[in-house]
DNA sequence: TGCAAATGTTTCCAATAGGAAATTTTTGTT
DNA sequence: AACAAAAATTTCCTATTGGAAACATTTGCA
């Protein structure tokens, strides 16, 4: 079972999930439509999308097609040509067509799980592409610095609130601080950042990432 | 833009989304070294991690080695296997390179209180100027959808999230949702929006324009 | 030191990704 | 409807990936 991701996996049966957005079947994430769907939305044909990215037209209609999987040169080129959100691809499509009156709920406990060993993330709004900001709530599991065996950095910015108990945030730069429920915190990712709980239970925080 | 929160104006989102530019330099360098780092902090051996990953013990060292471009498939393989957190396989440690470094923390009621008849804003990390993102918490003191004199509409996008009570969702384009605590939402500004508290005590929710 | 087990690398080859061009499908126009 | 142009898919081929196993290196221990 761990074999082939959760997202991939094709057969999988379809998970249907309640409440109004019609339709439901949350279809295992096939890479292939969601390129489509970001290509789609930017109005671009498979030729523009090729000069923009640099790979063939066929192999574009191929990946979309999902009769191959591609490369992570390839996967790299896609998201720099289309500037693709990286955990987009990472997660749920589902069609949130054009004009500006996009809305997405997410029920409390219904976003895309995402595990790690030191965060347990649950992305939230998945169902729209093309966000400026990527929101997830998350579970601290760390319980001391050292359990990250380096900084976690990217680029943009992070906005941190805390939901639940308390944790440590060190950052590269300044001290740790203890923040506590009802606390936030405001920062730029190219500086390493790391959270860890300190209270009776695994503290939980609110996250979202321009 | 009518009823445009002025805080909102005022903090000069800089969103520079860096859309599709052709050719530009892809791959990354050193993918491999990351899952490499990644991997030795977890204490695996390749064998272990090929177990945990369902990729060949060879496929990894080649991976790690940079003498094979993985699949997306592989790549998903791995993420999943190690509980690799995402954005930080697809971007570059970059050192001291970062002038950005920025970083405030706003304790919990410590924001800087925002008063109007129906909301009660509290606008949080307000040292920092030049953000993508403007956070705040508020106070849904509507009880009734006619307290509002219009919708209100402004640019950008906005993730909702529900720390307290309940409240009506109301948008242009849709019906009006119950949302309850640890629910969320996105939806485009443009779309008019207004809150409801439905609960005893007024709803409390988090929020985040870009 | 010597040797065995564990870990990592390389080789070989079957499977498959990616590009160019041919083919098919869709779209728009008269 | 018929045709042309645009867009998408498929074909055919070469280059590259990924797995099994051979090979090499490191580690641990007597």
């Amino acid at each position: 079972m761990p074999d082939e991701p959760y997202f991939i996996r094709e057969e999988k049966l379809e998970v249907s999930r309640s409440q109004g957005n019609a339709e439901a079947a949350v279809e295992p994430l096939q890479l292939g439509k969601r390129v489509r769907e970001i290509r789609l939305g930017q109005n671009l044909t498979l030729e523009e999308a090729s000069k923009r990215t640099g790979l063939a037209r066929s192999t574009l209609s191929k990946i979309e097609n999902e009769q191959i999987s591609p490369t992570f040169s390839a996967v790299s080129k896609l998201v720099k040509g289309l500037g693709i959100d990286i955990p987009q691809l990472f997660t749920q499509p589902k069609q949130s067509n054009g004009a500006s009156g996009r809305r997405d709920i997410t029920r409390s406990g219904e976003g895309t799980p995402h595990p790690t060993p030191t965060y347990e993330h649950e992305l939230l709004a998945t169902q729209l592409t093309n966000k400026r900001m990527v929101p997830f709530k998350t579970v601290v599991h760390a319980r001391a610095f050292d359990e990250y065996p380096e900084w976690v950095r990217h680029d943009g910015e992070e906005f941190l609130y805390v939901l639940k108990g308390s944790l440590l945030f060190y950052t590269e730069f300044y001290e740790p601080i203890e923040l506590f429920a009802g606390d936030s915190a405001y920062y730029d990712c190219e500086m390493g950042h790391a959270l860890v709980s300190t209270s009776e239970e695994d503290a939980e925080v609110l996250w979202v990432t321009a």
